[in-house]
DNA sequence: AGTTTGATGTCCGAAAACGGCCAGCGTGGT
DNA sequence: ACCACGCTGGCCGTTTTCGGACATCAAACT
């Protein structure tokens, strides 16, 4: 089942800042293959050799939309994606991006509307491999009992994220409150 | 120690035939990359995706000389090869390509001329996995003892490589002696 | 003259471990 | 009765680990 095609491209990629951190976005010719947090685990996502390039128009055009996302000014990304790993990987993958703005879903749902209910365990940790953070709205699937569980960027991020999205203004100490 | 890097490349083949049957010739834009059997064991050589191309220059001129090497003209090729491999088995294969013209070699003798006195059994799988059979002569590579031993080509075939070399002439149905 | 043994790099298949889960119970407090 | 917890067992794709099997051969045994 594993089938990982080697797709014999170079990646290109650009750092850029925002509200949760440093973000190193990358791309190949087919489209946005990654964003990656600063300290982010290297062997969590699949990654060929990078060269950086900071004028390239996939990378570009991410960036305007990260932007205007944290300024609360963008719900839905439009860009085209170039999924880096296994066929189940990508499945979930595509069901993750298709979740909007300001909702959630448990793994549990995930896994039924890929037509896998019982494969849940798989989706949380296809969810741990997502290579492009907040874009591909991982941090928008909990726990079916609302935990947020597990976060490559941190919970305090998954939590921010998901309280900005919610519209509530954030209160200075006290963004854990779902996780403790 | 297992680092075979990702080219990232395209390789191209071409079949042609020969009196060792038909042969498919692989290369890439940095030479030539293999020569596989007819009924290869496709997990021998590690491959990426192919397209067709009878026009490939390294290709014909790998065919050209394969015929005159065929045909007794030739005795020394001369191309760029493009190794894909780990680092002992490049050093096992550019051994074997040193090994002139109707000469022999044993396992041992190889593996003492990288270096690695003991790596005997490691020399005779890096053999076994030589991607450009016949032009990377393999097959002049044999038991200390004298026996033939392996060959992916079969060892038929390995018998009549090493007896046209000899420049002996083929008896009809003597071609195993020192195989049996 | 046979047989055994140990050293070596790589690959392959099998098996086990490992998670960003979750429903089903049982428990204990009100 | 009810609810809030927490434990348990089963689920499943991926990763990691591990044990052999090899295109051997010299040396030390029986």
């Amino acid at each position: 089942m594993k089938t990982i095609k080697d797709k014999h491209k170079t990646y290109s990629y650009k750092t850029m800042k925002s509200p949760v951190g440093r973000l190193k976005l990358v791309a190949s010719g087919r489209g946005l293959a990654a964003i990656l947090w600063e300290n982010d685990d290297p062997k969590r996502v699949r990654l060929a050799p990078l060269m950086e390039d900071k004028n390239h128009p996939v990378l570009l055009e991410a960036e305007r939309q990260l932007n205007h996302y944290f300024a609360g000014k963008l719900k839905k990304f439009s860009l085209k994606f170039d999924f880096a790993g296994t066929e189940f990987q990508k499945q979930v993958w595509r069901a993750l991006a298709a979740i909007p703005f300001g909702e959630t879903r448990s793994y549990g749902e995930i896994a039924r509307q890929i037509g896998r209910p019982k494969a849940v365990r798989a989706v949380g940790a296809a969810n741990g491999r997502n290579p492009i953070s907040i874009i591909v709205p991982c941090h928008r699937v909990i726990g079916a009992n609302g935990k947020l569980t597990g976060f490559a960027g941190g919970l305090e991020t998954k939590a921010f994220l998901l309280k900005t999205e919610s519209g509530k203004k954030h209160l200075q100490r006290r963004s854990m409150d779902a996780v403790a």
